[in-house]
DNA sequence: TATATAGCCGAGGAATTTAGTAGGGTTTAA
DNA sequence: TTAAACCCTACTAAATTCCTCGGCTATATA
C-alpha cells in the first residue's frame, strides 16, 4: 500500500461519480472540468478502476461511467489498491527475499504496517465520504460553479 | 505523509541502531553492510536524521551515529517523517488553495487520513520492534554472517 | 444512415522522486 | 601523522507521476 497523489486522485474521482452519479453515468469529461484534473489522467485511472471492476462503463452519447455497486459497498483501499498497482518494484514486500535470499530485518515489519494501514482504509466507503460536512460544502461551491457557467452560456446564446 | 522503500531504508537502519548500539557509536559501513544499503544513501538519510535529532554523531575513529534518545522515545512516524522531507509538492496537502483558491473534494478527508495514519506509526517505538521475534531472528541470522565473515578472515590471517 | 458523443487504447514526454555514485572535504582517536 | 569516520555537494540512471496527442470504436439521436 502507497500512498500517493495518484490514488487521492482516483478517490476524487470516484466521489464526484458519488456525489453527481445518481442520474445515469457521469462522463469523464464533466470530472474532469469539476474536480480539474487533466481528462486523458483520468481515462488511465479509470481504465484500471474498470478492470478491478469498481466502476462499469457505457459508451456513445449519453455515456458514461457508473459505481459498480452501491457507494456504501466501495471503499478507499479498494480505490488506492485498482490504482497503484503493488508492482512490488523494489527489494522488500513481494518475495521475501530481501537479502541474499533471505528477509530483510523490517520485512515483516512492514507487510503488517501495510495491512493494519490497508484495514483502516477499507472502512472508509465512499457514501461515508459523501456525509462528510467539509465534502457537502465543497460540492455545493462545484454545483454553484457549474450553474454559474451555465447562465453565462445561456446568456451569450440571447 | 507517505509510505515509500525511503521510509523502510530508514526505519531498517535506525533498526540497526536499535539492536546493534547498546555499546557505543555504530559506523555507517557497518550499517550499510549488514542490511545491505548503500553508504553514500545511508548517508544522506542520516544527515536528515540528525537535522531532526533523532541521532547524533561522533566523528573519528570509532565513530558513528548513536540514537540519541532511549528507543522506547522513538517511533516509526518520526522516522519517516524525518526523510519524507514532506514538501507537499503537488496541489493538495498544504496549503488548501488546491482548486482555484478553495480546498478540493478530497482535501480534508486526505490531512484527516494522513493524521490517523501518522497517529498509528507514532504508536511503535524501535523498542517494541526490537522485541519481536520476526525482527530478532533476522538479527541472529545476520550476527551469525559477521561472525562466519570474521572468521574466514582470521583463518586467512593464520 | 450520418453524425456527434463518449469510451478505449497506445506511444511518448516533461517533471519529479528514488536510489545511488563520485569526489572531495573535516574531525579526531590512536 | 595517519586512517577512520562523519560531512557535504553535485551529479546520474531509473522509475514513477502526470499529462498530451492522435487515432479508434461503440452508440444514441437527428
Amino acid at each position: 500500500m502507497r500512498l500517493t497523489t495518484k490514488g487521492r486522485y482516483a478517490v476524487t474521482a470516484m466521489l464526484d461519480l458519488a456525489l453527481y452519479g445518481d442520474r445515469g453515468p457521469i462522463s469523464l469529461a464533466d470530472v474532469s472540468s469539476r474536480q480539474d484534473i487533466s481528462l486523458s489522467y483520468l481515462e488511465q485511472l479509470f481504465a484500471k478502476l474498470r478492470r478491478k471492476e469498481l466502476v462499469s462503463s457505457s459508451r456513445g452519447p449519453g455515456g458514461g461511467y457508473r459505481l459498480s455497486r452501491p457507494s456504501e459497498e466501495i471503499f478507499v483501499a479498494d480505490i488506492i489498491d485498482a490504482v497503484d498497482e503493488r508492482v512490488d518494484a523494489t527489494g522488500c514486500a513481494g518475495s521475501s527475499d530481501c537479502q541474499d535470499g533471505h528477509t530483510c530485518l523490517t520485512h515483516n515489519l512492514w507487510t503488517d504496517l501495510s495491512d493494519q494501514i490497508h484495514h483502516f482504509l477499507s472502512d472508509i466507503s465512499l457514501a461515508s465520504l459523501v456525509e462528510r460536512r467539509d465534502v457537502q460544502s465543497v460540492s455545493a461551491r462545484q454545483l454553484q460553479k457549474a450553474r454559474n457557467a451555465q447562465s453565462i452560456i445561456l446568456t451569450a446564446v440571447d
